[in-house]
DNA sequence: TCGAGTTAATCTCAGCGTGAGGACAACATG
DNA sequence: CATGTTGTCCTCACGCTGAGATTAACTCGA
């Protein structure tokens, strides 16, 4: 029987049929209170002129480095919270060969007008409810971001990656309502954020004035240490219906 | 400007440096109240005779069939629950080429001795806490599975994929048990359990006779139409720690 | 045959988190 | 200075929770 050592030497990478693997990214943020996701102009075949989610091949590097390597040839961030979604591989959803994409969800805090980038005639932010009409399945891969989102805003402390290092209670209320696209009740957002253990700590400070239309100035709190919310902050009136 | 067609015409697939994806599967079920997951011993090189989980080359199939095919080919199986786990893709997890696995994770009902694959020397059943030091990074793959497995059991009617067509409250308590590691109180079990609109529907009869020590004929149930659970059946007893 | 042990199903009760609403002070704007 | 807005805190009623007790049905061994 042949050593490990032999049989890879012996091996070649070139028989099976051709596939590639790209990365594909749905990155989110908050621009005037509304939820934004970044989309970039095909410049090339298949699919030109389309809208579609920033995304390329991968090269010899890590999944998780080439969506950050994507993310920033599209525009200039600072923090940015990243994570893998699921992975889409459907024969026949890119016309030029096997194609398998690992999507990637994205958030960041408000950002600047994008960059163009390499293989985009441009990018832009766009509010969730305008991004459709996407190249690919990135429709679907966006859909499904969304989803995880939101979920996720309820259990973990995801909602500080969209504002700045210190914050207001009353920013990260506006966060959640954003992204869930309802109101919250401000007294009972209050009570439950600073029940949470964890979620987030008191810098002692306090804005340097009171909000646009009036009221005293809020207390500023940067990001704790959790990783989960415990309790969860559940997200209301959900209807019981067939979820 | 070419059009697509042209341009897709043109295209050469094997103009990139050779990639492959597989599917790995980690396949769980209950065996004597015991969680246990479906390992093959790898015949060929690399890593030939350590345990793996299972898993092959992506054909030209979806990616849902090609797990779906992979666990046929290890164990009969009846009704499954297949969903995706997530993708690995660090450069170097396989020696022979750059892999990346789509990794999935399954659930069954208890199922028979599985039998042994093309690929494989032998596959068994391995209660979780021993199936370490397996081949490739299958033992962080695994680790991400029962994770996700634990805690979609909170919200999910997940547990039902584990019980038969029909069920009592007890087999759906031991399966929890099982999962999360920990006893449960039958009372409040069997109360919440019932309260969750949609997560199991009474068939009207009962167990041919009491428990295997006695007890009375338990109800049966088989499974609502519910996809999420509200409200969740939460864990007990979690730490506050550094969660 | 009868008692002991086991189990399914139900009930009770104190405690906590929740949504809803209100109170009040600090602040901007006109 | 009057008015409206906002951050923070409070109260209250309701529902779910965990823990324990209770009842009834059943198996098994003496």
């Amino acid at each position: 029987m042949a050593s490990e050592a032999e049989f890879l030497k012996g091996y070649d990478p070139g028989a099976y049929p051709a596939v590639a693997v790209t990365v594909d990214v749905v990155a989110l943020t908050i621009r005037d209170g509304e939820l934004c996701v970044l989309l970039v102009e095909r410049a090339e075949h298949p699919f030109a002129g389309r809208r579609a989610l920033p995304g390329g091949f991968v090269r010899g590097e890590g999944l998780d480095d080439a969506a950050l390597r994507e993310l920033q040839e599209e525009t200039a961030l600072g923090k940015v919270h990243l994570e893998q979604l699921r992975t889409y591989g459907d024969p026949g959803r890119d016309p030029r060969m096997r194609v398998f994409s690992v999507a990637y969800l994205a958030f960041a805090p408000g950002l600047p007008e994008p960059r163009a980038g390499s293989d985009a005639a441009g990018a832009a932010w766009v509010p969730v409810e305008q991004a459709t009409g996407l190249a690919f399945d990135h429709d679907t891969i966006l859909a499904d971001g969304l989803d995880r989102a939101r979920s996720k805003l309820e259990y973990t402390p995801l909602a500080t990656a969209f504002v700045g290092d210190e914050f207001t209670i009353g920013e990260l209320r506006q966060v959640y309502a954003s992204v869930w696209g309802e109101e919250l009740h401000a007294g009972n957002f209050h009570r439950k954020v600073l029940s949470v253990p964890g979620f987030v700590e008191s810098t002692g400070a306090t804005t340097a004035r009171g909000g646009e239309r009036g009221g005293p100035r809020a207390k500023l709190y940067r990001a704790g240490d959790a990783q989960l919310l415990h309790p969860a902050l559940l997200r209301p009136a959900r209807e019981d219906g067939v979820r």
